[in-house]
DNA sequence: TACTTGCGAAGCTGATCAGTTGCATATATA
DNA sequence: TATATATGCAACTGATCAGCTTCGCAAGTA
């Protein structure tokens, strides 16, 4: 099975759980309370994502709280980083381009 | 078909395309080149990826050239946007605490 | 000890996907 | 006009996936 962050963020369900996970811990029934899956269906994205090391694990009695890796969501904003110098490079012409407009 | 971005980026054969075209625009058979799959697979990715508006296509005489819609990717940073504000703070935490075991 | 609760794992199913082959179309060239 | 080239599209296939149901297990609680 293919399991690496792109592919784990890449489904709704999974980008939801891990914007409420972001806030604070918490378990797999409270998690599985905000949808409309059951509670099986949510405990295996929650393997997916623990598994690739986006969430981590907190055992706690018989629960279990889940909480974010935060720095494990780096790896999406390091790939993003060579085209964010394309974007940033784009406003830069932009802006030369403004410049270049108001001297004539 | 479910066509968002998140999708889209998932594949690392699409991550790889999103690449190449980053740099100078590109026919599909250029592409094709850098890959050991089919042209018509390529092709297929390329469908994906301008659906959902992450390239766009410069017709050129039987020619069409595949360029990077920057303004897309930046979707991805949005997104990110919420935690980069977790990690950033985590890293205001640490400064904090390393200013305190200064102090003592 | 018996019962409830919180959770994960196995197995099934219909849908989707990445890749293939084969074909159609449009443009350039002889 | 005939041929080669560049590309897209349709149909098929094996793999993967998201969801479900069923079950088992461990930790609390009566």
């Amino acid at each position: 099975m293919r399991r690496d962050i792109f592919q784990a963020i890449a489904d709704p369900t999974r980008r939801a759980i891990i914007a409420l996970v972001a806030l604070h811990a918490m378990t797999p029934n409270a998690i599985a309370e905000n949808f409309d899956i059951t509670r099986q269906s949510v405990s295996k994205h929650l393997r997916i994502l623990t598994e690739c090391e986006l969430l981590k694990q907190t055992p706690n009695g018989r629960e279990i709280y889940y909480s974010l890796e935060v720095s494990k969501m780096k790896e999406v904003d390091l790939w993003l980083e060579q085209f964010r110098k394309l974007w940033e490079g784009q406003f830069a012409q932009l802006d030369q381009l403004l410049e270049q407009m108001k001297k004539q």
